[in-house]
DNA sequence: GTAGTTCGATTGTCCGGACATTTGCATTGA
DNA sequence: TCAATGCAAATGTCCGGACAATCGAACTAC
């Protein structure tokens, strides 16, 4: 196969994330077929100049995401399946928009209100404190698909409804200088309410999907609290998860 | 603080998987406190006669986990947040005894079917080839939880009703050497049918939790395919999810 | 022919060092 | 007082080497 790599030293781009673009680049595209074997580390490294360290933190960085299986005394061999991707924390807009679904949200409520029980537990805020409250009911293809109810803490960031409309809250949020870490999301079912039925055109007691999230940035600070529902005739959770070795 | 932390190194185990378990044991015990400095690297490395990359190796297992955050220029920290543990490749089986909830199963269908086409795509075998088939009733506390229905390729393990019962599915495949490496899964939700209203206790149309999930081995050979129905009264996922850095 | 053994190949672990980059703080200057 | 500069501290990247553990296949012995 003779598979062509090159690292650019002159780059600030670090060797090892070079090599692994390319290699991830190259099972995307077919050049590495799956199954095949990677060709050992020692003479990988010497091919290209660089160390087997450097070499092995490339191959580890794809391993992690699923795309390579290592095998010792074999040799490093390319997943075949059809893995896309593992979960992210990802959200609903990036994720319809690239689906290529068009995704428009129409901004209901957003307000700031005295934060209840379960929304100051969440946020780890005082009850009664001032809290965000935004409501949005997000489209696409002109059909409801989701109404999404999220909480942020005070003085987060400026949350402009003509924002809101253009974007996802998440994109706001990694603007503002946030950078998110992790989220616990729970994921569940009930039967409509007459006012959820009403939001989302759907028939009072019809099931929804429903799924809670509280996401956290890398200082542990909750930085949002939602509580979202999805007609689950338009809309579904899909990912792909990875053994931990 | 003064953590103290040794490594034993006429132990197989590795030296830096045992300077990670044993950084992971005090975070979880608590004497590592959210939002502290872990001492640098360095530091650390001569403090137990270790080198830096091992330390840094036991480090980024931790990081990866999302316990810790590294801040270049500032040291180490200690996630502070009600972070648990990533979602793992787990069995609704193994998830019910850790919760303390007494799983039992009752196997209502054990047998071998000639795959139908969306079977046959799922496992990548061929239309109306040999597969098992299996459908259980996941009780917990003596009340239905969820109805399993797998579909695994033929002779891949013994699937023996008694085993079954007694254990999960997954454990079962551990134990016969197949490595699970990766799953591809869907959760939506929909109206009951009368049948499946019937096996669950639940009224017909009633709103149910549904997943899909298709689980691959190492060589990227699917070994399992799975549709789940589960009672949203009595069962939701709960998960964390990690930002790929 | 079959089972057990040896051996080469390959990844896993670990070391010690070097320099670059980023951050936060103290110092300095206007 | 406030902003710019410089410095120390810490992690990020990279090197070259050494030995151990494991797998698969060829080989040998029965």
């Amino acid at each position: 196969m003779e598979l062509e790599l090159s690292v650019d030293r002159s780059s600030p781009v670090p060797l090892y994330f070079q090599l692994s673009q390319q290699l991830e680049a190259a099972i995307e595209h077919g050049a590495l077929t799956p199954g095949s074997l990677l060709g050992n580390e020692i003479e990988l490294a010497a091919r290209l100049g660089l160390s087997r360290p450097t070499v092995r933190q490339a191959i580890q960085s794809l391993v992690d995401k699923g795309l390579l299986v290592r095998r010792r005394g074999v040799g490093t061999q390319v997943v075949h399946s059809q893995v896309k991707r593992p979960l992210e924390l990802s959200s609903l807009y990036d994720d319809l928009e690239s689906a290529g679904q068009r995704p428009a949200t129409k901004v209901i409520v957003n307000t700031v209100v005295p934060a209840s029980a379960e929304v100051a537990a969440a946020l780890g805020v005082a009850e009664d404190s001032d809290v965000h409250r935004i409501e949005r009911l997000r489209l696409a293809h002109g059909e409801p698909m989701a109404y999404l109810c999220n909480f942020l803490p005070p003085a987060l960031i400026d949350v402009d409804t003509a924002q809101l409309e253009a974007t996802g809250l998440y994109r706001l949020m990694r603007a503002a200088g946030i950078t998110l870490h992790s989220a616990r999301q729970t994921i569940g079912a009930r039967a409509a309410t007459a006012a959820e039925a009403e939001r989302l055109a759907e028939e009072e007691g019809a099931p929804l999907l429903t799924m809670q999230r509280v996401t956290f940035d890398d200082t542990g600070r909750a930085v949002e609290y939602g509580t979202h529902t999805y007609r689950p005739t338009r809309y579904s959770f899909e990912f792909q998860l990875l053994v931990r070795p």
